[in-house]
DNA sequence: TTGAATCATTCATAGTTCGAATCGTTTGAG
DNA sequence: CTCAAACGATTCGAACTATGAATGATTCAA
């Protein structure tokens, strides 16, 4: 109906990456408020669990995020007792951060509340609809450069 | 591979449109940011021109930010000639927006910017694909109460 | 052995958004 | 008809996030 159709703005790929992505944020912010996290915080766990990296530089990277802001994030996730920082033994320039039990249960408690509120965003999906919706966003994902498992 | 597996953070849908969404709003900051706007100047016009709503209280209602904020981004819109402020004679309190020819033509710009991002993201997926995800975002963001155009 | 490079850390700064306070306008109770 | 309460817009100060520059410790190479 916009004068600016048929390059709808609105239902690009793009603004409804944006705009979805803004709202699966915030309810995982809000599940997660509780654990004393923020997402980051769990990207951070994350990428420490998968073993994508091991020095708070590396994970700077991964995340692609300032080497400083990995700093207090470790400063926070220890004093969580999340993980424990550790400086290479071959290079003690290096502080390496490693997952506790802790961390590694806070990790999962946080997935746990991720896929709950997957469930809600995908209610009104059939099965079908939701397992192609995973897989192209896996590929969308993979095609930007982000890590995937497989 | 992980300890946290079967529920691995990384691949629920959650945090997959958390991590898409904003690479695929960086590249959109990128693209419009010769124009002088950023994302949310975008979806402002995008408001306007969805007639979603007129006045800067509903603004602020429609895109949920704080009514301060629209009046900083009006202030910039305005200044770049892409809408006018008016008072509603029926109730001189209200600021009515209005979209002009410029802004029309900025928002058209804008999403023909998206549209290309679209494309780029979305290169490796076949036609149907593409399709079935574009629905599927379709679906969720409705569910999720965004406006939807049929 | 020493100067350059590297990693972690601190600190000041920029950018974004919000909420409280203020001003003009409207509304409704009396 | 009046005036106090409500309302919308605006300004302004504060909180939060993330960054980049400066510093210190360690390593590496000549």
């Amino acid at each position: 109906m916009s004068a600016v159709n048929p390059l709808s703005l609105t239902s690009s790929l793009s603004f409804r990456l944006g705009t979805l992505g803004t709202i699966a944020t915030t309810r995982f912010t809000a599940a997660i408020e509780d654990h004393g996290l923020k997402p980051k915080h769990v990207a951070l766990l994350a990428a420490l669990d998968a073993g994508a990296a091991s020095s708070q530089l590396e994970l700077a990277q991964a995340m692609g995020v300032a080497p400083s802001l990995v700093v207090s994030m470790a400063d926070q996730l220890e004093a969580l007792g999340a993980v424990v920082r550790e400086r290479d033994p071959a290079d003690r320039r290096r502080q390496m951060l490693a997952l506790t039990e802790d961390g590694r249960a806070l990790l999962h408690e946080c997935a746990a509340q991720a896929h709950a509120i997957d469930a809600e965003l995908a209610a009104a999906l059939s099965l079908a609809e939701r397992e192609s919706l995973r897989r192209a966003l896996g590929v969308l994902a993979r095609e930007a450069g982000l890590p995937v498992e497989e």
